[in-house]
DNA sequence: CGGGTGCTTGAGCTGTATCAACGTCTGTGG
DNA sequence: CCACAGACGTTGATACAGCTCAAGCACCCG
């Protein structure tokens, strides 16, 4: 792995570094990472339960955001990665029907509503950039939903793999198609609204076909031309370049 | 159908006057919807092969949000109604992956990138609304993703039907059981991950057990009990008080 | 070494898709 | 005013992708 000076900067502020112009807002910026917090896989970050005061920004780690139904059964909404906000649709609106879990052991730091307010007064850019990410989130969520509604289990399955590296090369400058996979098969399952024993089948077909290989916990992607045209993956809804 | 003083007021302002304290902020929002337009159905309002600089804020009728695959076939995103606005993700990130286009006779008003900015300068108060549109707007999409991933085609065409009353009776008042219904089963089939074939079975299925009834383009949810439960509906996501 | 968690595999079943017609209504042009 | 086209809804027969149930395997950790 090849470790340029980007990698080192946070993953969220490569992710809104177009939305700074001055000194005053990289400052604004970098002060909503100040304070870090560890978190262990399984710990809740947010809850439907509770009225949501705070929210927090994902630098290291992934999470994930689900709900579970009234048969127990669990739908997992996204995978949030570094640079995402967490819970945030919770303390702009008060309350928020689905809860978020750290998945790998994570790094956070707390945003809360006034913070939020405040940036707003002081910085139109960076205001700019938070609707930006926002929009992004709708973006990918609407690429999911045409995802679950309109492709078999297969493709289904890739168009997520190749998501997921795409969104971590843009935060990390990780190589899209090599990347830490830290989820179980059920997780993925409960993400692509298949049954684990289904998820199971079709990973190993996979495998079978060399499109995709694991080595211990990471995932690498062999053949992306053929995986992308099996997904029909289109990157622009991520807004890369 | 009765129209109090309420019924009078636009669908937006309406939608967002929990965010108006002083005179300024009314106006300021009453200026969103100054310039409207009249929009036939079929017609395009924003669309994946140009970049978008305006947005528009739906007043009256029907619009969708949906994606067309290389095989043709279309998965519809949201149905957006009155108060919702159309596009804004195109403005905010540049481009839009997917298309809007009217379901029926429309009424809306443009809205461009700087008119939103000066709003956020303006008032930090409506800044929070359209914060707030937003998160509301992935709290339906993650209901929807629940819904497909989660729910057979019985429990998740109930579930649309009653979430798009409680949607209408937010912003119209209107009785969250009975509603104008200007859109096809191909539609709704489009918009839930199912043939119109199975559509129309399921449709059939619950006119046959009086669980629901169409009077011409009017959809009646007869028994919203027996509806709920079957659909497992909570209507918390839409944030109804 | 025992128990838990995640992965794998098989056999049979079912919800929904697919294919193919036909019915019905509405608007349109001859 | 009728004929016709096109869009929408309806229905039946058959196929299959993915589900369910059930069991066994592999690894890790206490």
């Amino acid at each position: 792995m090849n470790k340029g000076s980007l990698d080192r900067r946070d993953a969220f502020e490569r992710k809104l570094h177009r939305f700074v112009s001055t000194e005053a807002e990289r400052a604004l910026l970098q002060s909503f990472s100040s304070v870090r917090r560890r978190i262990a896989p399984g710990e809740e970050l947010a809850s439907a339960d509770r009225p949501s005061k705070i929210a927090y920004l994902l630098h290291e780690g992934w999470a994930c955001a689900y709900k579970v139904l009234p048969d127990g059964s669990r739908h997992i909404i996204d995978f949030r990665l570094p640079g995402d906000f967490l819970g945030l649709v919770g303390i702009l609106m008060g309350k928020q029907e689905y809860d978020v879990t750290a998945l790998s052991n994570v790094v956070v730091s707390e945003v809360n509503t006034s913070r939020l307010i405040s940036t707003f007064r002081e910085s139109p850019l960076l205001a700019e950039g938070i609707l930006w990410s926002l929009s992004r989130d709708i973006a990918i969520m609407a690429e999911h939903l045409v995802n679950i509604g309109r492709r078999d289990a297969l493709a289904r399955t890739v168009h997520l793999l190749i998501e997921l590296g795409y969104r971590l090369n843009q935060v990390q400058g990780s190589d899209p198609t090599t990347y830490e996979f830290p989820i179980t098969q059920k997780d993925l399952a409960e993400a692509l609204g298949i049954t684990h024993v289904h998820m199971n089948r079709v990973l190993r077909y996979l495998r079978n076909q060399r499109l995709l290989s694991f080595n211990g916990n990471t995932i690498v992607l062999n053949d992306m031309p053929t995986l992308m045209r099996i997904a029909d993956f289109e990157p622009g809804y991520l807004d890369s370049r």
